[in-house]
DNA sequence: CCGTGGCTAGCT
DNA sequence: AGCTAGCCACGG
C-alpha cells in the first residue's frame, strides 16, 4: 500500500511506498525521516482529525490507500533573546528587529523598560503589560490561532502544580490500567485542536492548552517576563493556560474595510486550514494579494501558524468583510470596563461548534443535542456518554432517568452493551465493533496485509448514476481497461470488488465478470454460456471451494434471470422470444479467462459493452451438481474490442490498462528497493535477465513498469477535427498535448470544458469570440439579461443566434459516449 | 508455485 | 447484522 504524506502548509507532498495496512505509526515514520528531513522527534502526523500515536497500525486509524497523512514538523524555536540588555542595547541602537511591531504587540522597548522596573523587589503587585480581569485576545500555541481570553492571574514564574495537573497525575497513578488510553485520549484531543480538523470538541480546549503549555514551556518565558494564567472563553472547561505577553494582546475591536487594507499589512482574518471555504480559526495573515472587482472582493495571504510552523503561504480568505485590526498594547485599552464603555467587545464568529446543524438553535441535531431526540432545550437535563460523547436527556432514556445520576462515568445504551469494544490499555485504539469482529483482531495469525490490491477498499465512488443502474455508464467506453476489480467497481461498472455477479433479486443484474471460473462455459465473443453462483461450501472462512451441492435460482442467480425478456421459470428456466427486449447486462472480461477464451483480455479487466440474456436454464455441472446456465449475446451500438472496427476505436482512443492512482510509481519504487537491497553479484545476474524483460516491456504490453506510450491520432479523427472549422485552435492544442503524452479523452475534455457547468460542453454553442459554451448555460445567462460570452464576456447581443456546433457537437458525442445523461 | 485467508461491499 | 462473493497477496 501506499499513502501520501503532506506537510501542514501543503507545500510538500510525497508518496510513501511499501506500507502495509499493519504498519506501525513509529515505522511509518522512519520511511518520513529522509524524504521531509525531519527527525523523528520533531514529527507530528495527522490523519482526519487524529494524531497518529506509536503503537497503533495504519488500519487502525482507517488510513487506506493514497490517503493523504498531514505532517507538521515542528521545528527548534528561534533562540530568544537572552538578556534584556541586548534586546534593549538593539532598541536603542535604532536597529529594527526581524520581526515587525505589528505582529509581535510587545515592542522590545517596552519590554525592556518594564523589565528593569521589575528587576527591583516588588512582589505585592505584579506590574506587566496586562492585569487580572483584562480582556485580551490569546493565542492557542497548538494552532496558532487567536481566540478571545481573559486574564485570571498573573505570576512572576509559571505554576507548575496547578489543580489541573494534579488532579491528573492522580488518576494516573491510581488507575494504571487506564493510563495508556486516557493518554491516547488526550493525544487525540490535542491533536483535534491542533490540526484544526475537528469542528465539534472545542470544549476540551482546557486540557489541549496543558499539552501546548508544557510543549511550549521555553516560549513562556519571553514577553514582559510575566507569567499570564489566560481563561479561554467559550469553553466550558476550566482549564486555564500560561502564557507570556507575546502570545496576548488587546481584545481586537476594529473591522477594517477592504479598501483601507494593502499588499504588506498584517492583519487578522478567518481561516481553515483544512476546508478553505469553510469558516475557521482566527490567524494573522500577511496580505499578498488584494483583488477586487464590482462583485468580488479577494484577499489572498501567508496565514501565520504555530510558533516555529511554517506559515501557509497564499491562502485566499474567504471572509473579506471580517478583517480585524490588529491592536497594541498601550493604544487601547483592556478593562472590562472601558470595553463596555466603546460597546460591548466585538464577538468573532468561528467554526461552528457543530458541523452537522452549523449550531442553529432551531434545527434538531443529534449529534450536538439529545441523540434520541435531537432536542436542543434543556441542556441541564442532558447527560453525556463517557464513551462516544454523545448527549441524552434524561427522559428520552429508556427507562426514563429523574435527574443526573451521580456516578464517575455514564455510558448511553449504545455504549453500554459493547463491553467487547472498551479499549484496554495499550490496545487497538478504538474497538470499532466491526473490526473486532474481524479475523485480524481474534484468530491469533500474524499474517501481514494491506500491502497488495486484495484488499484495499475502494478510493472513489461512482455517482453518476446510481448503484442500480441498467446499461451503460457515462464516460465509460467499450474497451476501457482496468488492472484491479477494485478499479471497476469505482468506475461503476461493476460495483462488487468481489463476486461475478451484480444485482438485486426484485430488479435484475446490472453487470457480470467472465473470470473463467468454470471451465465448462462457452465463449463465442459476441455470444458466451456463463454459470451461476454458489452450490459451494465455503464455511470454515474459505474463500472458494468444490461444488458440494445444488445451484438454487435465488440472489444474484435469480437476479440474471430477471434480465431475460421472458416471464420466471424458476424451475425449467426459460427462453427469449424477443432477446433484444430484455434488461441490459454490463459485461467485463478478466484476464483469468484467457486460458479458455481468447476474447479475455491479456491484463486486467475489460468493459466489453451491453449484452443480454437470450435464455437459462438449470444443468448438471462438471462436478454433477446443478447449475445455473445463462446465455448472453452482445447487443451495443459500439464495436466489440475483439472486432476490427472495436481495435481501431481503442487505438483511437488510447485506451490502455489503467492502474490506480499512484500504482506505477509504487511498483518502481518496489524494483529500486529490490535491487538495491541484493547484492552485486546478484544485480548482475538479474540486471541480466532484467534487459530481457525490459526489450519485451518495450515492445508493448502493459507491463506496469512499462512507460506510457505516447499516442498517435489517427487519420479518421483528424478528418472529423478538421470539419470543426470554428474551432480549429483548440484542436491543434490537443493534438499538441496529445503528442506531448497527454490521453486524448484528458486533453479534450479539459479542452472542452463549459465554463458556467465544469462539464464538457453539451450541445455546444460556438461563440465569435472562439469559446464554447453549452447551450443551456448560454440560455440560462440571457434569461438573467447577460448577453455576454461567459468566457470573455464579450458581448454577442441580445438577439445572438444560438446554433448548435453539430461538428463538434458529434465528435464529443462520439469520445463521450452517454454523457449527455441527466443534462 | 499455489493453497490459504486477509479483506470490502454488495444484498437481504 | 449477517451472509455471500471471489479478489489477490501472503507466505510456506
Amino acid at each position: 500500500m501506499w499513502i501520501q504524506v503532506r506537510t501542514f502548509d501543503g507545500k510538500t507532498s510525497k508518496q510513501i511506498d511499501g506500507l502495509s495496512k499493519l504498519t506501525k505509526i513509529e515505522d511509518l515514520q522512519k520511511k518520513l525521516v529522509e524524504p521531509f528531513d525531519a527527525p523523528i522527534e520533531s514529527q507530528r502526523l495527522f490523519y482526519r482529525g487524529k494524531q497518529l500515536v506509536n503503537g497503533h497500525t495504519l488500519f487502525d486509524y482507517d488510513v487506506g490507500l493514497n490517503n493523504i497523512i498531514q505532517l507538521m514538523v515542528r521545528k527548534n524555536l528561534p533562540q530568544e533573546n537572552k538578556t534584556s540588555q541586548e534586546s534593549g542595547g538593539k532598541a536603542d541602537s535604532g536597529i529594527a528587529s526581524d520581526g515587525s511591531d505589528t505582529e509581535q504587540p510587545t515592542s522590545s522597548s517596552t519590554s525592556s523598560a518594564i523589565k528593569e522596573d521589575e528587576s527591583k523587589p516588588s512582589t505585592s503587585s505584579l506590574q506587566g503589560l496586562y492585569k487580572v480581569g483584562d480582556i485580551i485576545d490569546a493565542m492557542d500555541l497548538s494552532v496558532g490561532a487567536w481566540f478571545e481570553a481573559e486574564i485570571v492571574k498573573v505570576t512572576e514564574q509559571e505554576e507548575i502544580n496547578n489543580n489541573q495537573e494534579k488532579d491528573e497525575d492522580k488518576e494516573e497513578k491510581n488507575d494504571s490500567d487506564g493510563e495508556n488510553k486516557e493518554k491516547v485520549k488526550n493525544d487525540i484531543l490535542d491533536s483535534k485542536t491542533a490540526s484544526n480538523h475537528d469542528n465539534t470538541t472545542t470544549s476540551n480546549k482546557g486540557e489541549s492548552g496543558d499539552i501546548n503549555h508544557s510543549e511550549s514551556g521555553s516560549a513562556n518565558n519571553k514577553g514582559d517576563g510575566l507569567v499570564y494564567h489566560v481563561k479561554f472563553e467559550d469553553y466550558d472547561d476550566q482549564g486555564i493556560v500560561q502564557l507570556s505577553s507575546d502570545y496576548l494582546r488587546p481584545r481586537a475591536r476594529t473591522t477594517l474595510n477592504f479598501d483601507d487594507i494593502s499588499v504588506g499589512d498584517v492583519v487578522m482574518a478567518n481561516y481553515n486550514c483544512d476546508e478553505p471555504n469553510e469558516r475557521g480559526f482566527w490567524y494573522d495573515v500577511e496580505v499578498t494579494q488584494l483583488k477586487s472587482s464590482r462583485t468580488v472582493k479577494e484577499i489572498v495571504g501567508n496565514i501565520r501558524l504555530a510558533p516555529g510552523v511554517e506559515p501557509l503561504t497564499d491562502c485566499r480568505i474567504r471572509f473579506t468583510d471580517e478583517i480585524f485590526k490588529i491592536e497594541k498594547h498601550g493604544e487601547v485599552s483592556c478593562d472590562p470596563k472601558d470595553l463596555s464603555a466603546e460597546g460591548s467587545p466585538i464577538k468573532r464568529l468561528t467554526q461552528p461548534e457543530c458541523d452537522r446543524c452549523k449550531d442553529k438553535p432551531s434545527r434538531k441535531c443529534k449529534y450536538c443535542s439529545c441523540h434520541q431526540c435531537g432536542g436542543k432545550e434543556e441542556p441541564d437535563k442532558q447527560i453525556m456518554c463517557d464513551e462516544c460523547d454523545m448527549a441524552y436527556h434524561i427522559y428520552c432514556l429508556d427507562p426514563p432517568l429523574s435527574e443526573i445520576p451521580d456516578v464517575e462515568e455514564w455510558y448511553c445504551p449504545l455504549c453500554k452493551n459493547d463491553t467487547s469494544a472498551v479499549v484496554h490499555a495499550g490496545e487497538r485504539l478504538k474497538g470499532s465493533k466491526k473490526k473486532s469482529k474481524m479475523a485480524s483482531a481474534k484468530s491469533t495469525s500474524s499474517r501481514d496485509w494491506g500491502k497488495g490490491m486484495a484488499c484495499q477498499g475502494r478510493t472513489k465512488v461512482c455517482t453518476i448514476v446510481p448503484p442500480n443502474h441498467f446499461g451503460s455508464i457515462p464516460g465509460i467506453h467499450v474497451g476501457q481497461m482496468w488492472k484491479f476489480r477494485v478499479q471497476v467497481s469505482e468506475a461503476g461498472v461493476h460495483r462488487p470488488q468481489v463476486g461475478g455477479i451484480h444485482g438485486r433479486e426484485n430488479e435484475g443484474a446490472f453487470s457480470i465478470v467472465l473470470s473463467g471460473a468454470f471451465l465448462d462455459e462457452k465463449d463465442n465473443g459476441d455470444d458466451f454460456t456463463y454459470t451461476g453462483s454458489g452450490g459451494r461450501d465455503l464455511s470454515g472462512n474459505k474463500r472458494t471451494a468444490e461444488q458440494s451441492c445444488d445451484q438454487k435460482l435465488t440472489k444474484m442467480n435469480l437476479a440474471l434471470a430477471r434480465n431475460c425478456n421472458a416471464p420466471l421459470d424458476r424451475v425449467n428456466g426459460n427462453e427469449a422470444q424477443d432477446w433484444r427486449g430484455g434488461k441490459p447486462v454490463r459485461v467485463v472480461r478478466n484476464c483469468k479467462g484467457r486460458k479458455h477464451s481468447k476474447y479475455a483480455p491479456e491484463e486486467g479487466n475489460r468493459y466489453d459493452g451491453i449484452f443480454k440474456v437470450v435464455k437459462y436454464w438449470p444443468e448438471r455441472g462438471k462436478s454433477g451438481f446443478l447449475v445455473w446456465r445463462y446465455l448472453l449475446r452482445r447487443d451495443d451500438p459500439e464495436a466489440a474490442p475483439w472486432s476490427k472496427a472495436g481495435k481501431e476505436r481503442v487505438k483511437k482512443l488510447g485506451l490502455t490498462v489503467e492502474y490506480p492512482e499512484g500504482y506505477l510509481e509504487a511498483m518502481a519504487a518496489k524494483e529500486r528497493e529490490k535491487s538495491n537491497s541484493e547484492s552485486d553479484e546478484e544485480k548482475e545476474k538479474k540486471s541480466k535477465g532484467k534487459r530481457k524483460l525490459s526489450k519485451e516491456d518495450s515492445s508493448g504490453k502493459g507491463s506496469p513498469s512499462a512507460k506510457k506510450r505516447k499516442q498517435a491520432i489517427s487519420s479518421e479523427f483528424k478528418k472529423q477535427i478538421k470539419e470543426d472549422v470554428e474551432n480549429t485552435k483548440i484542436w491543434n492544442d490537443v493534438i499538441e498535448a496529445v503528442s506531448g503524452g497527454e490521453k486524448l479523452l484528458t486533453a479534450v475534455e479539459e479542452a472542452f470544458t463549459c465554463i458556467c457547468c465544469q462539464e464538457v460542453v453539451y450541445k455546444p454553442i460556438t461563440t465569435p469570440c472562439k469559446h464554447n459554451v453549452c447551450k443551456s448555460c448560454l440560455q440560462r445567462s440571457f434569461k438573467a439579461d447577460v448577453h455576454s460570452c461567459p468566457y470573455c464576456r464579450h458581448e454577442l447581443g441580445k438577439g445572438f443566434d444560438m446554433t448548435v456546433n453539430d461538428s463538434l457537437s458529434k465528435i464529443l458525442c462520439e469520445l463521450f459516449p452517454g454523457y449527455e445523461a441527466g443534462r
